[in-house]
DNA sequence: GTCAGTGCAAACCCTTTGCAGAAAG
DNA sequence: CTTTCTGCAAAGGGTTTGCACTGAC
């Protein structure tokens, strides 16, 4: 059984499945917020999921986009991408794939898992366990 | 020169040569963070780089380890390492390699470059040129 | 003397928190 | 009705900035 992740918009009985398989509650304030998330496929900054939530009139406040990114992320829901001190980023794509991280324009694009992909990884420190693997390539314009 | 009571071990000219190749003025500030930075062979975070120095008995205001910091960074004396979202890394070695994140203890490690090594990066997006590339490894206790 | 570097405190920005009111079950 | 969530504003914490002072050449 192969489920593609499609990119467009899904109903609020798919987001509320989605949630409740995470173990969210589903409030009409994170339908919305998964619905911004997930209906964009691109990887939005707190900031950005707020702006672009009030832009479709939804009715949320910034409190409750940083407490809802946070319990999405630790419900593992969504991905959270730290390359830029100034501010994290979430992906909506929780699979295992790496990023590019355009300096000049402070965009962030998927790679190609195909194209990338750590398959050994080299042993680690004693006394500690795998969380995860990011890859970061840094890229400029020109 | 006066020399000072410290646990350096790089001599201030070794020090100050290693500025010059990098275009930075070697002020006494400045060669003090520079010591503390290259004799810890640690990653150091701008608030652990102020509190060794004054444990060291150097006179340093945080605004100038911060300035200092982005100045090495932006030379090429040091590498900047996000990994997580609360406070910026500075590697004192700026040769290609990866590094663990202790997700309990917020301690970064190196990674042995013959452990891990990206030898083939994957097509960049288009119009854009490769400015680095970090791997990241998350682990934790246990 | 001129210009760059430094120190201090205040400003900044993103994020978190405290608490009262609203909503979910 | 009880518990959880939400909104507002204020607090928090790392980093940057404005500006006067100091130091290097």
């Amino acid at each position: 059984m192969v489920k593609t992740v499609s990119t467009q918009m899904l109903s609020s009985e798919e987001l509320g499945q989605r949630l409740d398989e995470h173990g969210i509650l589903p409030t009409q304030q994170r339908l919305q917020l998964a619905d911004v998330l997930f209906s964009a496929h691109r990887h939005l900054s707190a900031d950005q999921v707020l702006s672009e939530a009030t832009a479709r009139g939804y009715s949320v406040s910034k409190a409750t986009v940083y407490n809802t990114l946070g319990l999405f992320a630790r419900k593992g829901l969504i991905r959270e991408v730290i390359v830029d001190p100034n501010r994290v980023f979430y992906d909506p794509n929780t699979g295992p794939h790496h990023h590019f991280y355009n300096l000049d324009t402070g965009e962030l694009i998927d790679l190609d898992p195909e194209r990338l992909s750590i398959d050994s990884l080299p042993p680690l420190p004693a006394g500690t366990v795998a969380e995860g693997v990011d890859v970061i390539i840094r890229v400029r314009n020109q």
